[in-house]
DNA sequence: ATCAAATTCAAACAGGCGTTTAAAATAGCG
DNA sequence: CGCTATTTTAAACGCCTGTTTGAATTTGAT
């Protein structure tokens, strides 16, 4: 394993459970059973190493889900929402076959990335992959045409508000269930349970 | 003005647009225009500063909450999950009366609390404000008896994440919504656009 | 006015932070 | 092997953090 990876692995983790801000590269560095100073030789600073963790689940997701979202929108039959969302499912639980927890872990970090640091990571994510909103916008457009370009704007960071910050608290939310109705909830679980609710959120009736 | 509220004001300004951890006792006593070591002095430590700074918002809220909801579940009448959701938008504005934007202040805050500091804003609501959450589980299983509590539980939590993250990046989301569809947008307009998505999402037929 | 209590203040504390340095170790190629 | 380039290492850098100190000041009641 090289010290590049060994520090990615460390960072992820660490950057999940305690967003970008409160994780030291001391903790990264020891996590990691690395020298401090190799953050900054093969990454040159906090911030670029930010950048490639999530780089490197965004190249495995991206493809994935821009093909997935593609094919709903080449496809003839107009699309559900259900139908729309359920499209996350595949490219984002592939990511546990990529890394354990993967996730788990890379929606913990998108919603670290969207609070922490003052949405420097929006930009990146909306500027780096910009396809996937595009695709994704289309699919929903095709599913519910009547919905004005403003309201979808609405809608849609209101899902990515839900996703992101349930995400970023289901370790916690995932014990608690655990704990109040004894049953065992796993990340497939919550998003199995999440995509009703958006999809019902975004077909809700125009309020006018 | 007492050194108090100098610092409580200074601090909320400053917890709501960086985070708690983004956010140094040095920042908030210059903008508050007083000594260091007062933070110290009058509340003890940066974390207790905190809490009182949440505190002034939720002694202001909570009472108003709550017998805004106590009055759906005593009437008569089923309210529909529209009626529960609207019963926050009054006790929601009068923040802003309170103090100048205390509404968004409020909701940010209550954003930066969820995933800031690993939680700890969280424990501190559900155990020092238990009766606001236990009315508003009350009200919903009125509106929506079929849902069972594992299911509420979840929606309730998603809806709790459209909240809070919406409103944490309330400002940059109304800054583009102004530049992209040339609408002005204050934060009673968010709040009027998510409040039929939330009800849809809890109201969505329960899954299989 | 007096005296004690409450508050403010400048200064310093110990410790953590991201980053840099220069020497030591390792690797890869002729 | 010998030499160069890459990588690792321990140590230090300057800066910022939350907190504490003890003296100066202000306050309020007698």
């Amino acid at each position: 394993m090289s010290t590049k990876n060994k520090i990615l692995d460390a960072a992820e983790v660490l950057f999940a459970d305690k967003g970008f801000n409160g994780t030291s590269l001391r903790e990264i560095t020891s996590l990691g059973e690395v020298n401090l100073a190799a953050v900054n030789y093969h990454f040159g600073s906090k911030k670029e190493l930010i950048k490639a963790v999530m780089s490197r689940y965004m190249n495995e997701l991206s493809p994935r889900l821009e093909s997935a979202l593609a094919a709903l929108c080449q496809d003839d039959v107009q699309p559900t929402l259900n139908d729309v969302f359920s499209a996350f499912i595949g490219p984002l639980l592939h990511l546990n076959e990529f890394k354990e927890n993967g996730t788990s872990t890379f929606l913990q970090l998108l919603g670290r990335g969207y609070t922490d640091s003052q949405g420097f990571l929006r930009w990146f994510l909306t500027t780096q992959y910009p396809d996937v909103f595009a695709h994704f916008t289309q699919a929903v457009h095709k599913a519910y045409p009547e919905l004005s370009a403003e309201e979808m704007f609405w809608r849609l960071h209101f899902t990515m508000g839900t996703i992101v910050f349930t995400m970023s608290s289901s370790d916690a939310l995932i014990d608690i269930a655990h704990s109040d109705f004894e049953r065992e909830v796993d990340i497939a679980g919550v998003i199995k349970q999440v995509i009703p609710y958006v999809a019902a959120g975004v077909a809700a009736p125009i309020a006018f």
